[in-house]
DNA sequence: TTGAAAGCGTTACCAT
DNA sequence: ATGGTAACGCTTTCAA
């Protein structure tokens, strides 16, 4: 390995002045001298090392993300934004599967937060209860990305607004004419801002809410709610998938059935992952603008890892938008993308 | 921070004990002065800091992983068992995001390499001469993953045989009666084994084979181009996708242009990522055992790294086998999975 | 059995 | 304008 010695050593000088000439500071160089100096580097290939640099200085260039699943399409397509856009800014991305499980994001962000990260993404499957044991340890800026926490504390969250997806979705299913509309949520234990956005619109409305509760957030575990439900006497019209992925779920189950849909049941997801607008019917959906989420949050992350802006505790929530497609019928407002 | 001096300091030894109970060595500690360093660790909560261990030793337990687009399904899922099974070992996993663009993949390399990866895992979207520059700077152990790459060099390639599995396809459709069977492949630049493996099983049966190129490796490329195919007035009757993606873009394609597969067309895929079981009708493809090649990836890596394995080059090459599903008709042999 | 200290590659301060 | 050097937190050899 070539080390700054090196180079200091074939460019006549000492390490001090090579510092210099690679961050252009703190302290000025002759031309001279930095001539030699970066000859001396393209010579011999010199590359600065990154591990001791975050030692000696208090940066990493390192952001932490945990996901509860890459393999979700939806965090995949937020993991490539956010990946892209920190690589953009100079940093690189560690990755982290959490499961939905409490102590594994916990041992993550100490695994993390060890590895020096200068700031940490997090997609929570937990309860906020959970959280608050993790939110302590924490002691860079960080940002609680997609899940709507209870938080009490010093988190920044950055989402779509569930509340007003689940209504929009809800209501769309409501103005084609249905009464009997029901929820396909995840697993129970994990209520979430979607669900009460339903709750809410069909309160509004006058009906009664029906939640049903898959044990996984997978596609095996949502298709075989989906087969159950569709199998029922008093299955709903209407169907509000909480995450896309259960919407396709219900599809297929829906064609395993003999179901034809829309005709007769109309489907919303939630998330416009790419796979539902090349799913059969394409999937009506509400769409995670999930380019500006993850710009947005890398933006924020750098901003604050690096003092650009002042570290405020709250939240951002951002408008979803209802994508109409086929699952639904048409109401000829829309084409949809 | 706490560092290891503070614990030494509280428990009245020297910041060497510390490490030697720590690291369980190199040498002993007196069971009294171990039983006061663990209190004071536990107390003060320590933990050891990774960027200093890695300075200091040569290993910083991360491992690097290069694929051309973490949102494509496939990657993602491979990912996400190569992450598990590194976490497992005590590895973290850095992620980038190559585009298939070699430039990208050579800047990634060195941005890895310049963060003191033990190991590296690429899969390759570039021709082989393009990374001939690429594998000389590679200074730690790495594998080449899924994308058979033409090495003259120091790689270790793991992949399921591209060949035999596309054999496999065209030998599933042959079988089926099909004589104007085409394949869709990725972008021309990039011949693939499955191209050749096409080719070859065609040119056993004495059929002239058709390729179709899609300007990319996205749903919305490899869409166009099977409308593009569909509507051909010689179009064929089988097709072959050489990756799922392309595949659950040709069933999109024909139901938009009212053509019902498989009665009136045949469709194999490539990959088994798992939407194409959930899509409509569900799509029969070459299963790359996923689960198998990512572990088998990732155990021979920290193998290598650990120096549990010799560092032999070479290549590994995975059966990969036919999933029976929906879109090529049935043949009453298999369910499918 | 344990302490002191060198050294990993940088950075930045104190000198000159 | 530049050289020398301490320090970042850790591991391990050398001495005791």
């Amino acid at each position: 390995m070539v080390t700054r010695a090196d180079v200091a050593n074939r460019a006549g000088t000492s390490t001090a002045v090579v510092s210099y000439v690679i961050n252009d500071g703190p302290r000025p160089v002759a031309a001279e001298t930095r001539r030699r100096v970066l000859e001396a580097i393209a010579e011999l290939g010199y590359r600065p090392n990154r591990v001791a640099q975050a030692l000696r200085g208090q940066r990493s260039r390192v952001l932490g993300l945990i996901v509860p699943d890459i393999s979700n399409p939806f965090y995949a397509e937020l993991a490539r934004v956010i990946e892209n856009c920190a690589d953009l800014d100079g940093y690189t991305l560690v990755l982290g599967n959490s499961e939905q499980d409490a102590q594994r994001e916990l041992r993550y962000v100490r695994t993390f937060l060890d590895r020096q990260v200068d700031g940490l993404f997090l997609i929570s499957g937990s309860s906020s209860e959970e959280l608050m044991a993790l939110f302590s340890e924490i002691a860079v800026p960080f940002i609680l990305l997609d899940r709507r926490i209870n938080y009490a504390s010093n988190a920044y969250l950055l989402a779509t607004d569930g509340i007003a997806g689940a209504v929009m979705a809800t209501n769309h299913l409501l103005s084609l004419g249905h009464r009997r509309i029901a929820a396909l949520c995840g697993p129970s234990k994990m209520p979430s801002e979607r669900a009460k956005g339903y709750i809410q619109a069909m309160g509004q409305a006058g009906l009664e809410p029906v939640l049903y509760h898959s044990a996984d957030f997978d596609r095996q575990s949502t298709y075989d709610l989906a087969r159950d439900i569709l199998g029922r006497s008093d299955r709903p019209s209407g169907l509000f998938a909480t995450f896309d992925l259960a919407g396709i779920s219900v599809l297929r189950a829906a064609a395993d059935c003999g179901m034809r849909i829309p005709a007769e049941m109309a489907v919303v997801g939630y998330d416009n992952i790419q796979e539902g607008l090349y799913a059969t019917p394409r999937l009506t959906t509400i769409a995670q603008p999930t380019e500006e989420l993850g710009t947005l949050a890398t933006r924020h992350l750098t901003g604050l890892v690096e003092g650009r802006i002042e570290r405020t505790f709250g939240m951002k929530l951002i408008p979803p938008r209802l994508v109409i497609r086929e699952s639904c019928g048409w109401t000829g407002s829309s084409k949809g993308s």
